[in-house]
DNA sequence: CACTTACCGTACACTAATGTATGGTAGAAT
DNA sequence: ATTCTACCATACATTAGTGTACGGTAAGTG
């Protein structure tokens, strides 16, 4: 092997890479949000100056920017691999799907503030809202997706997926807060489930009155 | 009248106070957050130095909770005012709740991403996120009592006021968003409305679905 | 072993923002 | 008319943060 040292990171030279500092800048804005983004302070965390910045960097325009594509390629990385774990049930995938956008704030509560931040970035920034825009869309694509599958319906399935993504959006917001237990969740899942049953009992299909 | 012009606003003497510099704090954060409050912009913008500031005010962070006192004052108030005004049909009560509701997005534009910049805040800021929890459970309570009033069952309308509170939450992230027309809010009408008759049993055809 | 390269430290210039001290002024009070 | 008071401007000190120029070094490469 090439590599002098067996961990590269804790020995003696850390020796930076882009990613490294990208990982770092991604902790302070899932705990601060995008404006707290000092590289003076990310230096001090990882223990260099910040002559180490602007080798890897252009400037602090560039740390933001590069840590948004990550953040987009990463998340339709993501939805492309949920759309891909279809099985012959439907229900036991929508069931499947729910859960795992559920867990989301349970499992990985850093990437869920990351992405509030994000929002939060996307109301002044227009490339961080066009962003939004597009992972979101994918998203819902995913959610239609199944529900269709499911129902059949695919105008039913547009409003159902539009119905929960939503109410996850807005459940999820709820879970990150730090006084909140997983009792969200529960109502998330029990409320959502209460509502499939019912649409799909056949004699009230043709309520969605318009 | 004591008073020389008669608006003192535009005349000649701008003559500020405490409310005038938090009503120009508040713009600040609706649009572009907390982090982004300077009190020497905010100056230039009400066309005075910092030294007016600096008059009714101790410091910045002093404007800031004073910022977040009189919203959470305001916000009980108008919580209570919603409680207030019953009538002896609880589902028009309801539905006239929902409908305020949905329509804080596109009456009160400003007023919800000023909301919404405070649960940034709230994920950082310990007096903030004591606030917004206090908020929310007025709030809920507020739900809770009306879907008590119609259904009868306690555990039901507090379930309920959960999911409507959180969807809505969820949705009206989505109005605030600059690409996002009220089809949002119409869905979450006639999706909510389509919810409640099947949770209500027997054959209420409510007004709901309109 | 010379040499290159990737990476980091150091020092400097510059800007933006806060806070403070103090002086000025217009209108109200007496 | 003078004093008082509320309000604002001005000038200064200080800090935090960015960007830039340049020098140093350790690891690889021929």
């Amino acid at each position: 092997m090439t590599r002098t040292a067996a961990d590269p990171r804790k020995l003696q030279a850390p020796r930076l890479n882009r990613d490294d500092w990208l990982d770092a800048a991604y902790e302070v804005v899932a705990e601060s949000g995008f404006d707290a983004v000092r590289v003076l302070s990310i230096a001090d965390t990882l223990k260099v100056t910040r002559g180490s910045f602007y080798w890897h960097f252009i400037d602090h325009a560039d740390l933001i920017a590069a840590l948004l594509q990550r953040w987009r390629i990463r998340e339709i990385e993501a939805d492309a691999r949920l759309q891909a774990d279809a099985t012959d049930d439907p229900e036991a995938d929508l069931v499947r799907l729910l859960d795992t956008a559920l867990a989301y704030g349970g499992s990985d509560l850093k990437a869920l503030r990351f992405e509030q931040a994000l929002r939060s970035l996307g109301r002044r920034d227009a490339k961080a809202a066009e962003m939004l825009a597009e992972v979101d869309a994918v998203r819902l694509a995913v959610f239609e997706k199944k529900f269709r599958r499911l129902t059949g319906d695919t105008r039913t399935a547009s409003e159902l997926a539009a119905l929960i993504y939503l109410a996850v959006a807005g459940g999820l917001q709820a879970l990150a807060r730090p006084g909140s237990d997983d009792r969200v969740a529960a109502y998330l899942r029990r409320v959502i489930a209460d509502y499939l049953i019912h649409r799909q009992t056949p004699g009230a299909s043709s309520s969605l009155a318009t």
